[in-house]
DNA sequence: GGTGAAACACGGAAATT
DNA sequence: AATTTCCGTGTTTCACC
């Protein structure tokens, strides 16, 4: 990661691609406040350098049927380095896990997966989730209802470079 | 939402876009199979009819800063509907406060939060989270490392449509 | 869903400060 | 060194089949 210091006009790029992925780079040139060929050049540097790492169309999983998204607390057997990779490895290489977060507390990891009904999740928990090697233990806690949900970061375009 | 069902080239439109939000709609087309003005007016179809809900570059939290991410198990004193809304819209004014979901289980709010440092976490747990109207508890789990983060679902075209 | 055409945006190169 | 203007190329998006 390149650690050259972002001006407004970077974070201001940063903050409405984040936004709206698919502006287009005049109507962010203006926005920014230059011309467009230089704001282009900006946006390629933010790709290359990481501080974009890629865009994604935001698709409704309900609307795709997928209306259950839960979220797991896996506690292992065994924390050493080699074992945690080897879940982490098992946990992306299932595609309804979407994020494997490993964290400090009571338990070790935390999973957000999303699944069509709590019918198919319960099978995935039993089939996939708590044989795994080195599970020791699973709690589940089923959204109900998600209040916000926004991607990325707060950007704020209004300090010092 | 509609209740229209999406055929195979709809999935595959909406793969790709989720995959690379920014890909051109010839190349979208070419990758459908179709020509490039109905590939269009599918886009904006699902667009319309929310199946897309929007665009956003994937910003590096690390490279801007935001070097801790917790999340932060909510308890509440009330449960009661008017009370949990009103959480609902304090989370959703914390710009620090990704997502905000009501869960099953022991707790009652699940939060994902972005800080530039453990300190400043620690700011906001104090002086906001912890402090907030009718708030009972919290419990926070920071994430060392994230070995997964994919957007959205997982899309299989090859189902009947 | 496909075809053709106009409007527009992208992405160079040269000119400017 | 960076931005602005200009222009060729490719894409988007319209009307129509």
């Amino acid at each position: 990661m390149q650690r050259v210091k972002l001006d407004k006009i970077d974070r201001r790029i940063l903050r409405d691609l984040q936004e709206d992925g698919r502006m287009t780079n005049v109507e962010l040139a203006r926005r920014a406040g230059i011309s467009a060929p230089p704001c282009l050049r900006r946006v390629r540097a933010l790709e290359e350098t990481g501080f974009i790492q890629g865009y994604h169309a935001d698709v409704d999983a309900q609307a795709l049927g997928y209306n259950v998204t839960v979220f797991a607390m896996v506690g292992l057997a065994s924390q050493a380095e080699h074992d945690l990779r080897a879940f982490e490895a098992r946990a992306a290489a299932w595609p309804e896990v979407r994020e494997c977060h490993m964290v400090a507390g009571e338990m070790d990891f935390l999973l957000k997966i999303v699944s069509h009904s709590w019918d198919e999740y319960q099978k995935f928990l039993t089939t996939e989730l708590t044989v795994a090697e080195n599970v020791n233990h699973v709690k589940s806690a089923l959204s109900i209802r998600t209040a916000k949900n926004m991607p990325g970061v707060p950007i704020d375009i209004e300090v010092e470079d």
